[in-house]
DNA sequence: TATGAATGAGACTTCATTCAT
DNA sequence: TATGAATGAAGTCTCATTCAT
């Protein structure tokens, strides 16, 4: 027996007090992720911890999936609003500046809160949520994809498809490495010379 | 539930009977994990599609989590096997060839059992079990390491440890993303161009 | 949970539109008992179907059972109306033309609401409302008693009590079952045919 | 949504002890839905009441359901076998002295555990094992149909489906009141006047 | 008086693990 | 050594009811 369980909230909080409460599982929800992981994670506990019943849980949340959705959402809004933010800036750069730019801004929407996106992007996948992560990674994707036919000029592929996965996947992992299981590389000075590494190679590689 | 459970087999299988017990009941472990996810691969359930009663798994495996690492070890000495045996083959070919070969072999290590493969990276890191995969990737940093070392002449770089953390998260990640999540660019000839694609890239990088 | 809910009206509804919010949670709890059942029928959905709010619902009925007792009382009400305007016009009928009267009466009262008195009659018991169906079974009991002292020129039983539990149930059961679980046993013709029988059974039984 | 809560037996109990422990959790559901009616009947207190854990009463009953199916089964069973037993017996009796006899067995029948008996009959339609209740109606009902086919030489009717359809539900009507809501009319001889006076009416009625 | 947010006891159920046989 | 019956803590979720606004 497959359970799917809903993840979209179960009815909209109208009354401040209601969207203090909804506020507040959701940020119970996040540090819990956090403190003790995914399946230590309970609605007891997130309840408690928010200071909240049960019942109240599930008069917003009809699930636990609901819960953790809600916080995928909030740090995935957090995310791109970073990155969005940040390409507007990149337009009229020469390539390899852009591609420097690109980075940054992926390292900096990394660091929005590394522990939770530790947790999120460990844990997560099995809540059917692997949309939302898609989705992030979706338009990432595009917004580079869209940045590189703009680079015509200097880049030269038969495939942009292809060069934009290769491009994609590395700054992503790059990035994720680095600020998940290699905090020292950021440190200091450190984070621009991982940065311009990094640019150097994509630039070289879509000459 | 006991809260720091062992993982370590609990006693040796000398007799063959024994030794073919263990064995059902690590691949019943990776079959069901597969199919089912790790929340609903019970040990019963385990125990059942080795032909095993629930008392005997208990015999050789003092908890679950003993048995999902059996799992990991197993996967991971067949990732490792098919790296070593394939990097003694690196040794004397130029730059870039050695790399399409590094890139090459990771591609075939992560086609081993594509499924499982997913699930334990998916899966197992909630488990706590991230040891064993970090294992894995401390091992092939340690390899590639070493083949940058005997590169000297054709590498330039102020920080071998730095190029090699780009390199092999880039090929990992190209690779992982490749296998489980874009098949297609590994379809025949496809395989070849995204290969060549990465080579060129980390050769670039690297001089 | 009270253990011994109240169950009659909290309040007199004295005010029209007090008037109208009581017929309405009396009408959608009736309506979400027949399309929900019993159980799945809980105060929160009674108050939305209503158009009221919880607090509103609790201010006329104290208790879910005194909800689902007006319910009860609604139709036996109606039950009663039907068969005591019918049974007037039973007097001075020969007496198996009288039991034919009173048996289509009563089929005519089972089919007020079937749906609703399916529902009653099924889960309703569990509420400890039986008291409810009781007391309709009672009056109509009395009335059936009426009724046959009036018979005595044709009717010979050396206890009536007797025969009138006899006569009672066996209308009861013949309507229930036709209306509930053989309803072709009702349509055009096999109306008439089966109420037939029954008289005939009955006045053949009393004289 | 709606549940379907299985209702079969989740495993065999093959050992004694097992098979002791099946035994005392169908009897403590019967006493508990005697006692408590079955809303307070939880299989918490199910499982306590019978001397179990609760995880053992999920090993062999998937459900609340599952257990109560087990009840009515067993109840079921016992009724019929009564009820066989006694009709074998009816062979080459005249029809009004055979009748007497299969509403006398039927009496037989309900009194196996009146209190048992009523709240199977009360209380259990909404558990989806209407079934067995209407299994055990259909059996009846063709026995007697049996019975009537034989009766061809003094029984004129022109539908003989509906000639039963008036007998049983008749003599089912007058049993089960009698039993649970008048257990005066059974005492002593008055039971053998009732059920006279059932048979008296039903034989004229067939005649 | 109306609202609806909040409550929390308690229901059902699972599953890792133990232990008598 | 093997078996599988038994355990029970802990989890998810519902719903009648209360009470601050």
């Amino acid at each position: 027996m497959a359970r799917k369980p809903l993840t979209s909230p179960r009815k909209q909080a109208t009354q401040q007090r209601a969207r203090a409460t909804v506020a507040a599982l959701v940020e119970a929800t996040a540090r819990i992720l956090v403190k003790e992981g995914f399946d230590r994670a309970s609605t007891n506990r997130i309840a408690e911890k928010a200071g909240v019943s049960i019942g109240s849980l599930y008069q917003y949340f009809p699930s636990k999936e609901a819960l953790v959705a809600a916080v995928i959402d909030r740090h995935n809004q957090a995310l791109m609003a970073t990155v969005r933010a940040s390409l507007a800036a990149v337009e009229g750069l020469p390539m390899e500046q852009g591609l420097r730019h690109l980075i940054a801004t992926a390292v900096r929407a990394h660091r929005i809160d590394p522990p939770l996106h530790r947790v999120l992007s460990e844990q997560l996948p099995r809540t059917g949520r692997l949309e939302a992560v898609a989705a992030f990674n979706r338009e990432y994707f595009a917004l580079f994809r869209h940045w590189l036919d703009q680079q015509q000029a200097t880049v030269c592929t038969d495939d942009p498809d292809r060069a934009a996965f290769v491009c994609v996947t590395t700054i992503e992992a790059l990035t994720h490495n680095a600020v998940l299981h290699a905090p020292q590389r950021l440190r200091g000075d450190a984070a621009e010379t991982l940065i311009d590494d990094a640019a150097r190679m994509l630039a070289g590689y879509l000459r």
